[in-house]
DNA sequence: TTAACAGATGCAAATATATGAATATTTAGT
DNA sequence: ACTAAATATTCATATATTTGCATCTGTTAA
C-alpha cells in the first residue's frame, strides 16, 4: 500500500538515477555519438573518446542500468544505443544552457 | 592557445557539473517547485521538503553554484529562483521517460 | 580445440558527494 | 546595543563514484 509521497520519491529517486548516469563528461560524449538512432560497439566508442576499454565498458553499463541505453550484441560486437530518442532534448538543452 | 578538443572538454565538463547539481532527489524535486518562475526562500523549501535547514541550504549552494538557479535577498529571506526557464525540459523529459 | 578478438566483471585506491550538528553571519525590529 | 529570525558556513562522518589493471566470459574462425 503506497501513498502519493512514496510513489513521489520513487520516481524522484528514478529520475534522479538516469539523470546521474548521464551526469558525467564522458558519458554525455557518448549520448552526443549516439544522436539520431545510430549504433555503435564498445570498440567504436572507446576509440572515439580515446579512454580504455574497461572504463568505457564500465560508463556503458551505468547507462544501460539506468535505462539510458539499450544494447544487442552481434557477433563479438555489442551494439548500444539510445533508449529513448528524446534524452538528446537533455543534451541540447545543456549545451543551450552552457553557451554563455 | 585553446584547441577544438579543449575546448570541447570544457563543455562537456561544464554541462556534466550543471547536470550533476540536477541529479539528486531533493534537488530536482526543489526544481520542480520553482518551475515557471516562482521564487522560494529557503525556509520555504525546507519546509515543503521536510529537510533539515542546512541541507537545504547546502543543495541551493550547489544549484546555485553551478548555474541552475540564481538568488536575490530581500531582508532576512533569500529568494531562489531558476536561471534559465529551459531547465524544466529536462525535468519535464525526465517525468515522461521514468514513466514506464 | 585452440587462438584471437570483443566485451564484461572484480577489485582496490583515489576522489567526490551527502548529511546534519554546531556555529557564524546578516538583517530587522525594539 | 540587544535579540531573534533567516540563511550560510564549517566540519566530520558516512557513503558513492571513478578509473584502470587483471582477469574472466563469450564468440568466431582456423
Amino acid at each position: 500500500m503506497l501513498n502519493i509521497q512514496e510513489i513521489d520519491a520513487d520516481r524522484l529517486e528514478m529520475a534522479a538515477s538516469m539523470l546521474k548516469a548521464i551526469a558525467h563528461p564522458m558519458r554525455i560524449a557518448i549520448l552526443k555519438h549516439l544522436e539520431g538512432g545510430k549504433k555503435l560497439t564498445v570498440t567504436e566508442i572507446h576509440e572515439l573518446l580515446g579512454i580504455e576499454q574497461s572504463t568505457t565498458s564500465h560508463h556503458l553499463g551505468i547507462l544501460k542500468d539506468k535505462g539510458v541505453l539499450c544494447s544487442r550484441r552481434e557477433g563479438k560486437n555489442t551494439y548500444y544505443y539510445l533508449k529513448h530518442d528524446i534524452l538528446s532534448q537533455i543534451v541540447d538543452c545543456l549545451q543551450r544552457c552552457t553557451c554563455e
